[in-house]
DNA sequence: GTAATTGCAAATTCTTTGCACGGTC
DNA sequence: GACCGTGCAAAGAATTTGCAATTAC
């Protein structure tokens, strides 16, 4: 989606919801749209967000970022290094997507494309749980790595 | 599997490891089996082997904890309150198993069944990203919360 | 105008580390 | 007796909070 559209989206949610709209929580957001596809964590947000604006606090983006998480338009995840990253919910998408975390490289793939739907009916049925939601990342070997394995084989 | 049985056999793994099997080890590994269907943090580790063994620090439950799931015996989880859950693996167990978070009453259920057979092989061959584990979460609300929210709709 | 929002610094929370002491083979 | 493991207290990292000043509406 486009950036500047999906901006003005993501404003008419805080205002909906009784949030003010600051130049603070503009650039957090733009930093957001423009970083989709990575999983920034809180400081890593600060600091490209301190480009925009570089009076912004800390304090300001964290308290941001759990305005964005309550209004889910951003998801808190956290994969193995016990830190919290942020990843843009995708408009329009009903379930979160999934991610491939690298045990090589530690690159974060994600997946877009709904593999539970039967896993979820599964749950459902069998366990009695009512599903609005899930988390799923495999752990694994990516496909680059793969390749570099294959030519340099085991270095000391 | 029986608590007696399941300790030794990690007794074994850990020496097959070279590490030395003390009593305050002992004591968080019997609290881990005791409680295998909690995930418990480290701090609840600490206070329950604290019963067992009084004299023994946080710090050596952190040692202790670090070096089980360095070993795959236990395995580090985090679900939404950002703080490390240990979670013990099943013995023989192949595959991480799966989890049900209740959003309304913040229990976790555990399912051995492994329902991602069939997504897994669809993550190796679309994706060419080599499966080695898998961490599977659904948020949603477990079957006694339906219920309650039956009886008792819609409270103040 | 006024209640929400901010930046800063201090406080909290969870976890790790340094170090001298104790126990084991 | 070398070495691993421990407890304690201090350090560290990530996040939250208190507060006076500022700002959006």
């Amino acid at each position: 989606m486009n950036t500047t559209l999906a901006l003005k989206k993501t404003k008419e949610q805080l205002h909906d919801s009784g949030f003010k709209l600051t130049p603070q929580r503009e650039a957090t957001l733009l930093v957001l749209l423009e970083n989709e596809k990575d999983h920034l964590s809180a400081e890593e947000i600060y600091l490209l967000t301190k480009q925009k604006n570089p009076d912004i606090g800390l304090a300001t983006v964290y308290r941001t970022l759990e305005i964005l998480t309550e209004l889910k338009i951003v998801d808190k995840v956290s994969f193995n290094d016990g830190l919290a990253r942020y990843d843009l919910r995708k408009a329009g998408a009903k379930h979160f997507h999934h991610h491939l975390l690298c045990l090589e490289c530690g690159s974060i793939q994600e997946i877009e494309e709904d593999l539970l739907i039967d896993v979820e009916k599964v749950v459902e049925q069998q366990f009695g749980f009512q599903v609005s939601d899930h988390r799923l990342t495999f752990h694994g070997i990516c496909a680059a790595c793969q390749k570099k394995k294959k030519t340099t084989p085991t270095q000391p």
